[in-house]
DNA sequence: CACAACATGTTTGCAATGCAAACCTATTTG
DNA sequence: CAAATAGGTTTGCATTGCAAACATGTTGTG
């Protein structure tokens, strides 16, 4: 109960996940198979020089794959969800869950004494 | 449908307070009245010199207030959750509960067939 | 055909940030 | 008195997030 004793979760977040643009990349794509660049650009209103490097990012800490293909004639680049992705963002929301114990509600103010 | 339409609040986090060591700072504020440097940068593990520039970007977002003084004969710094402080904290609360929808569960993997 | 405009990403340049080492001022201890 | 300790702040640096500029091809237009 004590905050002090699980104070320390909230510096155990994991930086990679806790960026909110790859959080945002990294809840998209574990709702789909697979996710186009463009779609994502176009849902994260991230510009596209960001949104790549936040790809990079998140393909070098191997969260995420990424296959580049054509459609038709165009660069068409597709991604992916990894395993370790899926893990990491289950213990990111987990780590969440218990900052958001240690935060205040609303109404805790009042517990003058 | 749901997630891309909320998908927008993760990059409404406030990135003052989204910052773990800052979290931190205003989680256990927010929990006392009053609170010592000394007892903050023990509990937090951070070094004096980051402590000290991050409680200086809450003072200039004006989330805490800090009152200097002496102890004795020895300099003492504590440090006070403003209003504002506590609205940004409940609000970052409030954007991190949504969040937290739109993170997948863990079992929803499972949810083939 | 020439060449402008578009499509799809990547690389580059820069300002802002987090971090701790070094520093500062004063006090206490050997 | 010198050295160690206390309590913070400033400085220097490596990392980052961000968009502008760039790269490479494709489609449209006169």
């Amino acid at each position: 109960m004590n905050a002090p004793s699980r104070i320390g979760e909230v510096m155990a977040l994991d930086r990679l996940v806790h960026e909110p643009a790859r959080l945002l990349i990294l809840a998209v794509l574990a709702n789909a198979k697979e996710v186009e660049f463009r779609f994502l650009e176009q849902v994260s209103g991230l510009s596209k020089g960001n949104l790549s490097s936040h790809m990079s990012k998140l393909e070098a800490g191997g969260l995420v794959e990424v296959k580049k293909s054509f459609r038709g004639k165009r660069p068409l680049t597709e991604l992916r969800i990894t395993a370790a992705g899926r893990k990491a963002l289950a213990d990111y929301r987990q780590s969440l869950a218990m900052v958001m114990r240690e935060l205040p509600t609303p109404g805790v103010v009042a517990k003058r004494k």
